[in-house]
Parts: C-alpha cells; sequence; structure tokens
DNA sequence: CGGGAAATAGAATGTCAAGTCTAAAAACTC
DNA sequence: GAGTTTTTAGACTTGACATTCTATTTCCCG
C-alpha cells in the first residue's frame, strides 16, 4: 500500500505477498479491505517513530538536529527517493474520503510532533535554544515542512527540495541559538 | 479526481460530471484515462499558476509575501481545509505509478518554482532583500514548505500547520531582509 | 487418542469499472 | 441538398476486485 496506494493493492496482492493462499484468512483476521487500512496506518505509524524517536529523543545541540536531517535524507536516497513519507501518502489519498483513517492519521501525527517537540525542548533546557523559541510551534513547522519535503522528493526522484526545506526549518530555528536574537 | 483521487474517479462520474451521456465521447477526446489524467495535471497547473501568478508576480516586499500566504491560507480555509493542493494530491498518488504523470507534474512544480522566484527576484531587485539572497533556493524551500502546508491542512482540516511552516519560511526570508545579516 | 474450536483452502458470487462496437445524429463541404 | 466526416448514443464485453461460502485441515486440551 505504501508502494501503490491503497486503492492500488488488490486483497490478492497483499495475500501474495503475506504468502498466504487463502481471502479466508484475510477476512478471519481483518473484517474488511478498510479495518486493514486501519492497521497499515497503525504498523506505519510505529515503524515512523521507531526510526525518528531515537534521533529526536536526544536532541542535544544542532549537531543532533543536523544529524536528523542527514538520517531522513539518507533513508530517501535508500529507496530511491520513492514512496513518500507513509503517513504523507496515506493522507493524501485517505483524508477525504475515509474518516477513521484520517483520525488515526493525525493522531500518528500528534505522536510524531511530540517527539520532535521533546527533542527541541531538551535542545533548550541544555541551553542551545533561547527561552523564547517555541518548540511546539517549531515542531509542527519541521514536521509540515518534512512532510512537503518528502512529497517533493518522491516527485523528482530526487532530495533536493528535502534537503533544502530542512536546511532552511534549521537555520530559522538557529535563529533562536542562544546569543543570536 | 481532485476530491476523490484518480483510482476513486470512474469514467461515469466523469461523463456525468460533464454532463454527457456516453462513454464514446470520452474516448473519442482522450485515448484512455490515463490521457485524462495528463490532461486533469495540465489543466491544475494551470489553474494553481493562474491564481499564484498575480501574487508573486508583483512581490515588492514582505507585506507581499505576507498578502500571498494570507490568500493560500483563505483558498484552504475556503474549501474547508479539503482537497489539499492540486498538484501535491496528484503527485502523491500518481509518482511511484505514472511516469508520464510524473513528468509533467515536476514540469509543473518547475513553472511554480519560477513563478516564486521572480517574485523573490524582484524583492531583491528592489532592496527588499539581500544581495546574497538565493532566489532559487528559497523560491524552492518556500514551495516545498506550501506542500507540506496543504497536505497537513488536509489531514488536519486545519490550516494550522499551514500558517505556521509559512511563517517561519517567511521569518526566515527576513533573515536575509536588508539591514539585519 | 478424540472431539471441539480455530485456521486455511479454494471455488464462487456479485459488483463495478475500463474500454469497445454499432449505429444514429450533427456538422460541414461542395 | 447529397455525400462525407465528425460527434454522440447506448448497449455490450471483458476483466478485476472485494467479499462470501463450504469444506477441509490443523491445533488445542483433556
Amino acid at each position: 500500500m505504501y508502494e501503490n496506494g491503497v486503492a492500488g493493492t488488490s486483497t490478492e496482492d497483499i495475500l501474495k505477498a503475506a504468502r498466504v493462499s487463502s481471502p479466508s484468512q484475510l477476512y478471519h483476521y481483518f473484517g474488511d479491505k478498510k479495518a486493514l487500512v486501519q492497521a497499515v496506518i497503525e504498523y506505519q505509524t510505529e515503524h515512523v517513530l521507531g526510526f525518528q524517536r531515537p534521533l529526536l529523543g536526544r536532541l542535544d545541540s544542532f549537531e543532533g538536529l543536523q544529524a536528523w536531517r542527514d538520517a531522513v535524507v539518507r533513508a530517501q536516497h535508500a529507496r530511491d527517493c520513492r514512496g513518500g513519507c507513509p503517513l504523507g501518502s496515506l493522507a493524501a489519498e485517505l483524508s477525504d474520503t475515509d474518516p477513521q483513517a484520517r483520525a488515526r492519521l493525525v493522531a500518528g501525527y500528534a505522536q510524531w510532533q511530540d517527539a520532535i517537540r521533546e527533542g527541541l525542548r531538551a535542545m533548550r533546557e541544555r541551553g542551545a535554544l533561547d527561552a523564547d523559541a517555541d518548540p511546539d510551534r517549531l515542531a509542527l513547522a519541521l514536521l509540515t515542512a518534512l512532510q512537503g519535503g518528502l512529497l517533493m522528493t518522491q516527485a523528482h526522484r530526487d532530495t533536493t527540495a528535502l534537503e533544502t526545506v530542512l536546511d532552511a526549518m534549521i537555520e530559522r530555528i538557529r535563529c533562536h541559538a542562544t546569543g543570536r536574537a
């Protein structure tokens, strides 16, 4: 579903990928395709957070922020710039048509934003950021910029846009670096 | 297609929307659905640029940039935060599976980025921006941030993320304002 | 080992969508 | 206004896909 979209993934594709030879299995474990999609969203949320939390959890300096940026860029390179964001792709496809999916995606984004915010807050507590920096707003801006960067990466098959927008946001945050305001 | 996705839009839906009562018409004017999708991308590209160019063409100050931001936010409100970006939604759905669509989308983004760049360049020429500001990079960052903002708006049904990321980018550009570096 | 519950197979159904085909209507040309 | 081309109707074909059903197998527990 990540590779071909929800609509572009048939139950048969799923069975094949799961190396399972009967639809009854799928319908035994999931009520229907929508329920399966919900599970996919949960799975992808955990996957993304699993990747991001280690990097965000110990932000203490701009080097840490840069390391996060580099890891994200590298991850997209590693997958040939295909696929965009695991949550973003689903959000684009489902937000307007599947309310339950949208709700779960919003919840996923909230967790993600939390993780970023906590990282930035840690930075602030360690004195790398000014007291007037707003971790919540900066986290939302960073996450949003990242979503755009991942979408543009997918379209361009090139990480330039992602790098540029993340660098710009990090520069923006640097305006709040101690001893600069 | 903008509202329900390409996959979620049947030929019948199209006939109904066009108030036409025969598939033969569709296939007379378009070879197949993919060709129609190409036309939709072109149409949406023109639509977006038609909306953006007037705002971007006469950027001469930060007020102009702010006016652009406000117009974008208002436009999303006007459509109840549904639908995301006319190009971005298509990009998310088609980039990985339809190479021709991807090519056209990339071309559309290039035109869009051009328009933003020219606006920023005008700002620089009018002395609102430093000579060391790079309109090309800033334009790419701005467009990318906007894509993320529109996607998040669609998911959250709320323009906060869009506002926040655009404000952050504009602040970032303001770092290049004359008499500030 | 034996009997009940859970899991799996695989065929089958119904729906819907993309695209085709034949023929009729309109428009254009001379 | 006859003949030709373009455009439109509308039925039809084909295939795919989500979901269901019946039957069989496997597992679990005493």
